[in-house]
DNA sequence: CACAATAATTTACAGTGTACACAAAAATAT
DNA sequence: ATATTTTTGTGTACACTGTAAATTATTGTG
C-alpha cells in the first residue's frame, strides 16, 4: 500500500510530534506532555496540532503503543541472540534486555507501567494486544523448554493455587498460547518479580538499599531461571 | 507541649486541606491535586490556602509522609496481631496487610510508589525516614527469627552477590539494624516481589492474567516465607 | 484554472499554580 | 481599654494548560 505525498508528509509530522513529546516526557515526566509546548517547539500553533492528534489523550495512546512495541522488539531481539536450545540463556537474555530497555527509556516505561496520566485512561483494546506481544516471547521460550522436557519447576511450584490455575488455563485457551499451566504460571511469577525490581529501581527506591541494582537483578533473575528448573549453558 | 487556640485552629485547617486533597486524588488521581479545587471545596480563596501550605509541593509532601506512616502503622499492627514466636505467620500477616492497605488506599500507594507528580520531587530527607519505618518491621521479624535459629535460606540464597552484600552490610551498620546479611537480603528480595505484584494489580495489569489476585498473592508470599526457611503455624 | 480537501491561524473559554498588595481579624503589649 | 503586632483572608495579576469554533492559507486534483 503506497502513500500519497500528502499522506507521507502527514505521517512525518505525526512522527515529529511524537519525537518531541518523547523528548519532553523524558525531561519532565510523563504527565508533562503538553500540546502547547510541543507546538511551540515545532513552530506551529497549538490548534494546528489538533489536525494530527485530535486530543492530548490520542497522542498519549500513540506514545504508549510505540513504547510497548519498542519493548517487545527489544525482547524478541534478545531472544533471538541466543542459541535456540539454551532456554535458560534465552530467558535470561530477555529479562536482561527488559531491564536494559526500562533503564534507557525510563519515561516510556513509566508511561506504560506507572501511574496513569491525570484524566487519561488507556483504551484496553489498544494496549492489551501490545502487552501480549512481549509476554508471548517469554511464554514461547517456556513452552519450548517444556516441550523438550527441560522445564522442572521447583518444589514450591508443584501445587498451584486453584482459582489462578483455572483462570490461566482459560487465558491460554483464549489467546491460543501453545503452553501448559506450569510454564505459564512460572512466567507470570517471574515477570512479577522482575517488574517489582525494575519499578523500584526506576523510582529510585532500591538503589539506595541494594547498591548495585544490576548485580541484584542478575542474581534474582538467575534464581527465577533456576526455579523453573532451566539450566544456563 | 500545649498548643495555643490559634495553633489548634491552624492544625485543624491544615488537616482539613489534606483530607479534601486526599478525597480529590482518590477520585481523580494523584496528579489532580489542585489547590484551587481544594480551596473551592472549602469555601476559601486559593491564596488563603497558601497560608497553610506555601506551595503545591509542600502539600504533596505532607500527604506522602502521612501515607508512609499510615502504611507503617498498618504493618506494625499486623505484626503485633500474631504470636511473637511465629515468625512465618508474622511475616505473612505483615505482607497481607501491606497489600490490603494498598488496595484500600490505591491513590496513597500511587502517591508513594508510583510516578512522581509532574514537576514534583520528593525531598529525600523527609521520605527516607518514613520508608525506613515500614521496612524496619520486616527486618525486625527476620532478625528475631535469625536469632532463634529459625531462618534457613533456601539453597539459591546461600551465596549472595558480592557488591550487593557489601552494600547491605553498610546499610545495616548505618541504620543500626540488629540483623545480619542473609535475613536482610531475603527481606529485600521478598519485598521486591511483593511490590511487583501490588504494583501490577494496582494498575490493573495482573488481574486479567491471574484472575484471583488475592489467591495469587497469598500463594506467592507463602513461597517467599518458605524460601526464607520459616514455617507457618 | 477552478474546486475541493487539507492545513494552519486567530480568537476564546475554563482551568491550573503562584506572586504581590491590601484588608480584616485576632492576639499581645501598653 | 486602647494601641500595636501577628496572623488570616481577599483581590488582582501573570503565565501556563487543553480544547472548541470560525476563518484564512495552502495544497492536490479534476
Amino acid at each position: 500500500m503506497t502513500l500519497s505525498r500528502r499522506e507521507r508528509l502527514r505521517e512525518n509530522t505525526r512522527e515529529e510530534i511524537k519525537t518531541i513529546a518523547r523528548k519532553h516526557m523524558q525531561e519532565q515526566g510523563t504527565a508533562a506532555i503538553s500540546l502547547r509546548a510541543i507546538a511551540r517547539d515545532m513552530g506551529l500553533t497549538v490548534t494546528a496540532l489538533y489536525r494530527y492528534y485530535p486530543s492530548h489523550d490520542e497522542l498519549v495512546t500513540a506514545l504508549i503503543v510505540d513504547a510497548f512495541n519498542a519493548l517487545a522488539d527489544t525482547m524478541e531481539q534478545a531472544d533471538s541472540s541466543q542459541p535456540r536450545e539454551s532456554y535458560g540463556n534465552r530467558l535470561m537474555a530477555v529479562m536482561l534486555a527488559y531491564r536494559e530497555w526500562a533503564m534507557q527509556n525510563p519515561a516510556d516505561f513509566q508511561l506504560i507501567y506507572g501511574n496513569p496520566i491525570p484524566g487519561y485512561h488507556a483504551p484496553r483494546e489498544i494496549t492489551v494486544p501490545a502487552v501480549i506481544r512481549g509476554f508471548r516471547v517469554v511464554v514461547g521460550i517456556l513452552a519450548e523448554a517444556m516441550a523438550n522436557g527441560e522445564l522442572k519447576p521447583s518444589a514450591d511450584y508443584q501445587h498451584l493455587p486453584p482459582h489462578v490455575s483455572a483462570h490461566m488455563i482459560e487465558i491460554i485457551k483464549h489467546y491460543g498460547y501453545n503452553i501448559s499451566l506450569e510454564p505459564m504460571y512460572l512466567g507470570v511469577s517471574g515477570w512479577v518479580k522482575m517488574h517489582g525490581m525494575i519499578m523500584l529501581e526506576l523510582f529510585h527506591h532500591t538503589p539506595a538499599v541494594v547498591g548495585d541494582p544490576e548485580e541484584f537483578y542478575r542474581f534474582e533473575i538467575t534464581n527465577i531461571v533456576k526455579t523453573a528448573g532451566l539450566t544456563l549453558k
